[in-house]
DNA sequence: GCCCAGATGTAACAGAATGTAAAAATGACT
DNA sequence: AGTCATTTTTACATTCTGTTACATCTGGGC
């Protein structure tokens, strides 16, 4: 198993320069070992050849379309696989997952934040390879969250309601919902909550989580003066208080 | 299960010697078994042998990413953790709750909001070992608390009376309910009361413990003049007299 | 038993926090 | 520029909480 930033081959496939330069500087200064490319012409034959890890995968290259190089690596490669797409392409990023993608980011990007989950998708990967003996198509599945009779996918941003309507959530909604399922049981401050939803602090006055809170309320059917699923404690924040995996 | 807070081992990772000094003794005040370290070497050797509860653990240590020992920990250990963050770190928090972090705190903070959320998770994690036998994710069984025909739920804050009406209660309602409830036949303090309720001192004149009781009577039907439920101990405090489990 | 000081019960108020509809702002796309 | 979806702000209604004021009770001293 490969432990050491070292030891791990990252190849960056980006047409911008800049943007190419920036983040080869960034994973060399991590430590990892890092090659480049304008274009994803022979990728799968350049994967192979150096034993690439992983890619980032920006998904608007100009020629070949980055989600049909995205299933054809899949096809044949277990590299791990992160995309790289604009602000505007959900239906892209939401494909590009289905496709075989293990995670994304969103243009423009921290570069923090994208080391971050390379980190992550990494340690997924070489930890799925040693607990399922080499298995490289490890369960890559979308877990989906559920809680009393809802169905949360995070890939799609969808939530299913115990009679089965679906419903697609807003991002700042999906993110709030996920977040308070991810801590069932536990008081969330404002301050919390807005950093899962938008990476900023909350300040006095900021009212956005509260609207928030409300129209999720309204879509789980969640009496505000007597929720079932999403509690106010007064004077500290919202807890979650749902039963999980129901 | 471990009750008081001696019988509670907290370790302190954090490399500035300033704050880990504050930190140190503000819990050993609270009456917890603390240890320290300035650094994360062979941090879950440590753990298992000092039968480490809680870490405490600075996300900007020198040497290894704070990141990376929150995601080993956690991986072999079901040991509980809060990060502690720098203020511009968000996304590295934010990360650290996906990673398996328990909470976090952000620099500058207050060692009284950290000490509230160390305990918070301790009541979690342990009641959550009693309640399914250490699963700490998953359904958790809903144990309501039970007396003389009345039923609360502590997810939901709700009460139920024993004729079937549902009642929610506000916060500090519940919280004062729930001590009680959970101390049956011993005289509680105000100050005891206060702090459970609100991590707070008691001062005298002050009267809001006594207000929350003659709520709470009204609401459980219980003639203050010969209550059956919360007895009054005339200058010491509160008692709740009815049979739990019933 | 009677009186009194201090403690408790509680209604009412004020201030703060929350719920929410609707207006305004934002940002991506045409 | 115009449209659309979404987010944020604003404004006001509602709910929660602690304080105050005063009524009532307790326990001790006589």
């Amino acid at each position: 198993m490969k432990t050491t930033p070292a030891d791990i081959h990252i190849l960056i496939v980006e047409d911008d320069l800049a943007s190419r330069s920036l983040l080869v500087s960034y994973f060399e200064n991590a430590g990892y070992r890092v090659s480049e490319t304008d274009n994803a012409d022979h990728l799968g034959e350049r994967i192979d050849q150096d034993a690439v890890d992983l890619v980032l995968l920006d998904i608007s290259l100009p020629g070949k379309d980055g989600l049909t190089v995205t299933r054809e690596l899949r096809a044949k490669s277990a590299v791990g696989i992160i995309l790289v797409t604009s602000k505007g392409d959900e239906i892209d990023r939401i494909v590009g997952l289905e496709l075989g993608a293990d995670d994304y980011v969103t243009k423009p990007f921290n570069p923090r934040e994208l080391l971050v989950r390379a980190k992550n998708l990494l340690w997924r990967m070489f930890s799925a390879e040693t607990a399922n003996g080499g298995n490289s198509h490890g369960s890559r599945s979308a877990t989906c969250y559920s809680f009393e009779g809802w169905q949360l996918d995070p890939h799609k941003r969808q939530l299913t309601s115990p009679d089965g309507h679906q419903e697609r959530l807003p991002e700042g909604e999906f993110k709030l919902l996920q977040t308070l399922v991810n801590h069932p049981g536990q008081v969330l401050s404002r301050d919390q909550l807005m950093d899962a939803i938008h990476d900023r602090e909350w300040t006095p006055n900021d009212r956005s989580v509260d609207v928030l809170i409300g129209r999720l309320r309204r879509k789980l059917g969640d009496n505000p003066s007597n929720p079932q699923l999403i509690l106010t404690a007064h004077g500290a924040g919202y807890m979650f208080a749902g039963n999980t995996g129901t």
